[in-house]
RNA sequence: CGGGAUGUGGCUCAGCUUGGUAGAGCACCUGGUUUGGGACCAGGGGGUCGCAGGUUCGAAUCCUGUCAUCCCGACCA
């Protein structure tokens, strides 16, 4: 077994040291994954990013349809008086609407809003199918795009136009609404951790940061390799906020009339971003196995007796298809093999079989992993039992990885100051007391440029100073400077 | 939305100060030699210089506007 040294391979990008947000974009740019679009804050998301998403949206779909959602189909365009009915929901979305107020040569007499999430359309629907009780719970759940006039955007972190999947449900009680709202942040944080393998600290959202319209608002943070968070998904319990303005109503077993109580939860195209931010590194994409497009690449070394080890590295490849691994043979003859290695590397396949004349007549293949940067030679005959247990150990090996960074991460504070000071040494999540004074929150911000993330269900035992105020607290805050 | 920077073949950039027939490297195409960590030689194709105006005999170059991208900040369920 050898270890590569840390020898710089890939000369087209930027380390992630001397500019972390260049890194960034030389990923997303080198690894083929987008392209930008001609408006501002569009992207094309390009083949290789999308298998990405498509098997994310893959592996959410199986776990909501266990969960007992259904999907459907809403409109992109939501009337104007619509968005106007639930207040706190216009004034958080307003600034970032966009218009359509023309259809074809002529003016429209109500003005059309590209839906930046479609709470209100599919209220107003459930308002005429939910009559009685029997017709609850209603479970909902689209895969669309959506668009919100963004100030400032970057590929898959903040796009004005994303993709994204929306849950929408309707409960009889509030503890029925408050379980599902806590279920899918569940099934969110087992998805990003056991698939995306970015560890995520699960809470609720303070108020100052909460969905426009929600009673309350849960969250998963992930910690990028920069040390600033990521929100990676939401959950939010409506109550009855929505049901009152669409009057969404139901006769309950006594005939009486009474008002569902709604959650909604989202995870998006940014889940890319976190993706990146989280596992990889100077020379390029790194991916996880489990939502890699190609999860191991063959590179046959054409040297002598090409045709023979060409069709070894065929038969590689159909011997571990057929075990459900997403393999592709790479054998163009007018690239090096050295080219190769640097090339898949940088667009973050996990495990590279290089196969040579050599390797054929003692029976071995080579294999490198992206993760750690080791090669080794394994026999033939192992193929099939060694590939599988490698990918498991990948997965659970980037995981691990992850998971210490943000336990080594993740640092205390007791005041205002001690947190400016270790935000100055290394960045990270900073757990602090908090007296639950939304002014203070604002304060911190303001010094530090930090915000509650969340309050974590995980809460300390005992009790401590306010980081801002000093007044004595019992709850636990999690602050980072966020994407 | 404020401050700064950039925009020239697919990519990275030079040329602009001082206006005068568009360049390099990489990539691409053809042929040959190569191939176990980004090969080499020879030949070849490709750009209305982001877009729109203006100044000028003449604009990639000067002026105005506009759009997009990047950085910093504000905003961001």
């Amino acid at each position: 077994m050898k270890i590569l040294e840390d020898k710089k391979f890939v000369k087209e990008i930027q380390s992630m040291e001397e500019d972390y947000s260049r890194w960034y974009l030389d990923i997303v740019k080198k690894a083929d994954l987008m392209d930008y679009g001609p408006v501002k804050g569009t992207m094309i998301i390009k083949p290789y990013g999308y298998a990405i998403w498509e098997n994310i949206q893959k592996d959410l779909d199986r776990r909501f349809k266990e969960t007992g959602h259904e999907n459907a189909y809403f409109p992109l365009l939501i009337p104007e008086s619509y968005l106007q009915k639930e207040m706190n929901h216009v004034e958080g979305f307003a600034p970032e609407v966009a218009w359509v107020t023309q259809g074809g040569n002529e003016q429209l007499e109500e003005r059309l809003v590209v839906r930046p999430t479609s709470e209100t359309i599919i209220c107003s629907m459930m308002s005429q199918w939910i009559q009685s009780y029997r017709d609850l719970p209603m479970k909902l759940n689209q895969w669309a795009n959506v668009m919100r006039w963004e100030k400032s955007t970057k590929p898959f972190l903040r796009t004005s136009e994303f993709l994204w999947q929306e849950g929408h449900t309707a409960h009889a009680t509030f503890e029925e609404a408050e379980e599902e709202a806590l279920t899918m942040l569940d099934v969110y944080k087992s998805f990003v951790e056991e698939v995306l393998a970015m560890p995520v600290i699960k809470g609720r959202k303070t108020e100052n940061e909460k969905f426009a319209g929600a009673v309350h608002t849960y969250s998963i943070e992930a910690l990028m390799s920069d040390g600033k968070a990521l929100q990676a998904g939401t959950s939010h319990h409506l109550g009855q906020n929505f049901s009152k303005v669409f009057e969404i109503q139901y006769s309950d077993k006594d005939n009486k009339l009474q008002y569902v109580h709604q959650t909604s939860w989202g995870v998006s195209t940014r889940l890319i971003g976190g993706l990146i931010m989280t596992h990889s590194d100077d020379r390029g994409l790194a991916l996880p196995p489990k939502v890699a497009p190609i999860q191991v690449v063959i590179i046959p070394i054409l040297r002598k007796d090409k045709e023979e080890v060409k069709n070894k590295a065929h038969q590689i490849k159909d011997q571990l298809s057929q075990l459900g691994i997403r393999v592709k043979v790479d054998d163009r003859e007018e690239m090096t093999p050295g080219w190769k290695f640097n090339e898949y590397e940088m667009r973050g396949v996990p495990i590279r079989i290089e196969l040579g004349p050599k390797d054929i007549e003692k029976e071995q293949f080579v294999l490198a992993r992206r993760d750690t940067g080791e090669k080794e030679f394994l026999s033939l005959a192992d193929l099939t039992k060694i590939i599988p247990a490698k990918l498991d150990e990948i997965q659970q090996n980037m995981f691990n990885k992850a998971e210490q960074f943000l336990k080594t991460h993740t640092f205390e504070a007791n005041s205002i100051d001690e947190m400016k000071e270790q935000l100055l040494k290394e960045k990270g999540f900073i757990k602090s007391w908090w007296c639950g004074d939304i002014t203070c929150l604002d304060k911190v911000k303001e010094e530090t440029g930090a915000t509650a993330r969340n309050i974590p269900f995980d809460q300390r035992e005992g009790q401590g100073k306010c980081i801002c105020c000093g007044k004595e607290s019992t709850t636990t805050v999690i602050f980072a400077r966020a994407y």
